[in-house]
DNA sequence: CCAGACAGATAGTGCTACTATCCGATAGTG
DNA sequence: CACTATCGGATAGTAGCACTATCTGTCTGG
């Protein structure tokens, strides 16, 4: 609590006197906000800030607050390690193929390289299939967003929800995954003997 | 890598004098996958160890070998925060009006249903659209995944390839999905003023 | 008018993922 | 056969992050 307000991610309270301080509702949901983006989001109490201070922008364009949301995520524990130019070369020239408009310090070029390089370290080489199924998914879960969004009144809530939905939405997707995965591979091991001698 | 052996995740080469120790291609082979679950999967020392015990137990059922590398992606840092019963039913009833058949001990549960509670917190109630959008995208890549499974050769190429496609198929799919996100939201502010003094 | 609570500041803690240093043995070299 | 440079193994130390505890002074409510 003091230690958020010490690290700028939440504003001072109103003084009702000299050593009294009155939160209000706001204060109340901000901590919240905060909460689920360092804790669901994964974020780093750094990114966190970030985010924070991009959304009470209020003259910024809502794309530029979108972009920081988004570089946001890319920092907690990836700032390492940098893909393979293959593999980002691979990564945007695929996106181009799907139609999508996309500019080349969008991080998700390097997470995605990444995952590539990662994959192909093991020895897999994704086919196009493989990442046009995952390209689809990210199409219509990124077409979602963007309806919920549509849903809302204020443009403080379309600015929050943009932001929260961006960090959010992969832990989502992560969980359902999980579930769809285990569901999927029931179907292929009923009840197997892993790796028996060929 | 003195480290990593020490940690228990990288096995120790073959002793070829009593000070003296052989590197061969699986051990490259195996740092390569180590670096990978750590760095893009963004998973913890500890969590990596036990996804390559449960790779290196030949005798486990594939299923098993499965189950940790799920477990595994929950570890990071969301031990603590347990999302709220409501969200947990809301996912578990949810998974199972789409068909698929999940354990309570499915982490994808708790990873959805805290998203699910930090949507909350900003006040966005995910309608069953939105949920139902991200679940099929969710089946899409599941299905994708099986099918890079089933195009492999030997049982062992097999059981990698599921675990490090659980753990990087997440940064795979979160990636492209903000490369989608960018396309989309493009289409949606083609030059704004965020949030005008209504 | 005084006990207790509160704000603010400073220092300390626990955890994780490494990294540096030391030591003893041995393998290669002249 | 001696010497040195290197390697493996063990131990201790470091760095960054996210807090947490304590201390101090001031003010408020009874």
């Amino acid at each position: 609590m003091k230690y958020y307000q010490r690290e700028g991610l939440l504003p001072e309270g109103v003084r009702s006197a000299p050593n009294q301080v009155d939160y209000g509702d706001a204060h109340v949901h901000r901590v919240r906000l905060i909460r689920a983006l360092l804790e669901t989001g994964g974020l780093s109490v750094a990114a966190t800030k970030d985010v924070i201070a991009a959304l009470d922008a209020e003259d910024a364009p809502l794309a530029e607050t979108f972009r920081v949301a988004q570089h946001a995520m890319a920092t907690p524990r990836t700032a390492d390690s940098t893909p393979s130019d293959a593999a980002r070369q691979r990564i945007a020239t695929f996106a181009r193929s799907q139609g999508w408009e996309v500019t080349d310090d969008n991080p998700g070029i390097d997470a995605a390289a990444r995952a590539l390089d990662g994959l192909r370290a093991i020895g897999f080489e994704a086919p196009d299939s493989y990442l046009g199924a995952y390209a689809a998914a990210a199409a219509a879960v990124a077409a979602a967003d963007l309806r919920a969004l549509s849903s809302l009144a204020t443009p403080d809530q379309v600015a929050e929800l943009m932001v929260v939905g961006t960090i959010l939405g992969d832990p989502l997707f992560a969980g359902l995954r999980r579930l769809a995965q285990q569901d999927v591979t029931r179907t292929l091991f009923p009840t197997d003997a892993k790796r028996a001698p060929s």
